[in-house]
DNA sequence: GTCTATAGCGGGATAGAC
DNA sequence: GTCTATCCCGCTATAGAC
């Protein structure tokens, strides 16, 4: 028996394939049609405009980077240094899965900041602020096991370890000439390198 | 007396601008030929291709980036927490300044690695190489005075630290709200924040 | 050197037959 | 729902008058 096959599904998984690898304008909607073994007026037909297709790949994307890194720093019962283990961790598999999302999400802002402004924020609306880290911070330097610094300042810190090698990963390896083999275990040991030059680094 | 115009400067000026802001494939030869004040036509003329525009403006920015972190590794007269402190203090004002530089570069990359890639090296071939910073790494390292790290991790951790607060500029200022003053202030502070950061990671 | 006009192509979107 | 054909636009590049 045939399994039946669900276009709508794979249209959005053609359309995130390529539009997270090549972006919005560089993507053509003949692309996406082909990778989804369909024409171009059926993809029409399903999506009417190449802009529903694109926010909807754009969504999900940021959508799964945003709950990620909210889901553990609003959790109360972890410690601040176990937070920072967990994120450093997760964050470097998941861009090892999706090499192309943080290049995906800056450039798109940068494409049209209001727009796309927007629509980040209707994903954040719902999730608990970051209060939980914060305080934990203030409370960890008022008992003198961490030095002073701001969340703000340690969250940029942190995402800019994780996320930044993997969005500048073709340079390196355009450069270093590392093969992939290498490549892989470099990023599986920065999971614990980078949260041990983190750690360290406030630690007391 | 009327100033004589360059045009070829102006037009190369008008490149940089429109290619740096926009990439290659979402430039228009169109919106540079109107940046420079001259028709398509004119463009045509004095720059043969939209290629050989991009490839000089290219060149130049990779250039830029690679010249000054290269000239700072390589000087045997600076020990390894004033090359921290340079490095950190340079590179975020020079993205201040520049700052689609950094995404700029790596989009490119990511739309025609080979190419690219090849051109960078280019660039690259008559500087020096790290083992001056290397060694210094390996030393001091002996003397018991920082903990281990690998020079390429401990560059790789700078530039990620420098870079993408820059790079991700947009996206932070969407979400955050926060005015172009307050951003400027940060960026100015984090230049010794930053350094801090690296140096109490690494010192034991 | 400078300009207007246009060739030639690739893109998003749709009409209309089946 | 599915397909072919086509509209119309914006892009790079160039021809050709001045």
């Amino acid at each position: 028996m045939q399994k039946t096959r669900n276009v709508e599904q794979d249209i959005i998984d053609a359309a995130r394939k390529v539009f997270q690898m090549n972006g919005f304008k560089e993507a053509t909607m003949r692309d996406i049609a082909n990778e989804a073994n369909i024409n171009l007026a059926m993809l029409h037909y399903y999506f009417r405009s190449k802009d529903n297709l694109f926010y909807m790949i754009f969504d999900e994307a940021f959508g799964l980077l945003y709950e990620k890194i909210a889901h553990i720093l609003s959790d109360d019962k972890l410690d601040i240094f176990e937070k920072i283990r967990i994120i450093v961790s997760e964050y470097i598999t998941f861009f090892n899965i999706n090499p192309h999302i943080p290049l995906f999400i800056v450039r798109e802002v940068i494409r049209n900041p209001e727009k796309i402004g927007e629509r980040m924020k209707v994903s954040i609306n719902p999730i608990p602020t970051f209060k939980t880290f914060s305080d934990q911070i203030q409370e960890q330097y008022e008992k003198g096991v961490i030095r002073q610094i701001s969340a703000f300042s340690l969250i940029l810190n942190i995402i800019s370890l994780c996320v930044f090698p993997a969005l500048a990963k073709s340079v390196v390896n355009q450069l270093s000439g590392l093969t992939e083999i290498e490549m892989e275990a470099i990023s599986e040991n920065r999971k614990k390198e980078v949260a041990d030059f983190i750690i360290n680094s406030i630690r007391i």
